[in-house]
DNA sequence: ATTGGCGAATTTGTAATACAAGTTTTAGAA
DNA sequence: TTCTAAAACTTGTATTACAAATTCGCCAAT
């Protein structure tokens, strides 16, 4: 493969896996076709795939085993943001405080700007959460219900936010699952109920509630 | 250079040289020893040095240059979390309003646990911000007071998110410094005082008035 | 002395070949 | 059928060679 005007013969292949890799003609754990056979395919020296793949080992994309092969690795772990890598081991009853800052205020904006596109879903993440068989299902659709009013508070700062600290909050209830049990249907529903009825007041106070519920289930097993 | 038990020889040559960026023996712009001096150096053959290398070029740590060398690439631009770079052209009033919950209950907080020395920072940034000569050092001092009251509520959860988001908070100032000025000092000295003689209500509304007046000079220009 | 150009030395990019080392597959024997 | 060993395949490393781009120094001409 002679050298091209714009990039490298090096930079060539390294598109060409990258993108394979991306458009998921090669999906996490598949074998990327062999050195060999990629200097065949794309008429390259070893030295140029070899480099190629070296990039891509260093940007973590694949994963070369002597004797193996060359896989892709899966995607790399949800991105925690530096600045809150810190933030793994805090202490719950900050993220608690956090959470009833924060969401006892989205629930009484959801309050106000609630559509009924929004009630309707949470009405569907409380009734997931009752005929949830395992506790993984009833955990994640208790989540799903959590970001629905952060979503339905119509600030997409605290949306985003709240998707930011999500993988915090589910880390949290790692070993603590079966703790909560179903018993959090009965407080979405009240918050719904509030939401629902525009009531802000008791959409916040009930937030509050379920929140300290909640944090007492985590944190006094 | 032989295998090792432990690591391929390219992923010693590949830690000695990122292990050297990282350690500022080479800094940003500096060139690499070339491939040869790299090669008599470790006793390894090119290939193996050249494998390394290709993966600091995946990582962005370096750049190659045919003819020139390998050169060790700026630090990478200021990280702004993936999940908020959405945020970069939110709408302002979402981001007062996200502050406005956030803020007012991190006042609150620091009227119960704010130390005399989280006082004293707080006293010295405002005077740095009735002192301040360009509308730049006051801006920063302003940003300074309002991160302090974060720190001083206690909560690790709310100093985190500030950090993360006072980049966002930076941008939105930007052209419009000028229209802050110092009036933004007598909000600062009153939320002090509440602070001070830990009133939590007041705190909370100071804080609450602040950003409401802020928010009309940066939104009616 | 300064400037100009030209060629040599450096340096990275690519290729071809060879062998080592690890894994998988296959063929054959018990 | 099962187990074993050889063959085939695959990545890791080394060596050599040349191409292509840049830098440097030397030398000549002005």
């Amino acid at each position: 493969m002679p050298r091209s005007d714009l990039s490298s013969a090096t930079d060539q292949v390294f598109d060409y896996l990258s993108r394979g890799i991306a458009s998921g003609t090669w999906k996490p754990g598949d074998k990327l076709p062999s050195e060999a056979q990629l200097c065949r395919q794309l008429g390259a020296s070893r030295v140029t795939v070899r480099s190629a793949i070296s990039r891509l080992t260093g940007l973590g994309l694949a994963r070369s085993q002597q004797g193996r092969g060359t896989f892709v690795c899966p995607p790399a772990p949800p991105p925690v943001p530096d600045d809150l890598l810190g933030l793994q081991n805090a202490d719950r009853l900050s993220v608690f405080e956090f959470r009833k800052i924060i969401e006892s205020e989205s629930a009484a904006l959801a309050a106000i700007r609630a559509t009924s596109a929004d009630v309707l879903e949470m009405e569907q993440s409380i009734l997931g959460m009752e005929s949830g068989k395992s506790d993984e299902d009833v955990a994640e659709q208790d989540m799903a219900f959590h970001c629905l009013v952060a979503r339905a508070s119509g600030n997409e700062v605290i949306l985003r936010i709240f998707q930011v600290m999500r993988s915090i909050y589910i880390q949290m209830f790692e070993d603590n699952v079966s703790l909560l049990g179903k018993t959090g249907t009965e407080h979405h529903r009240r918050i719904l109920l509030a939401i629902q009825t525009r009531d802000m007041q008791t959409a916040r106070s009930c937030m509050l509630d379920h929140l300290d519920d909640t944090m007492r289930a985590i944190c006094r097993p």
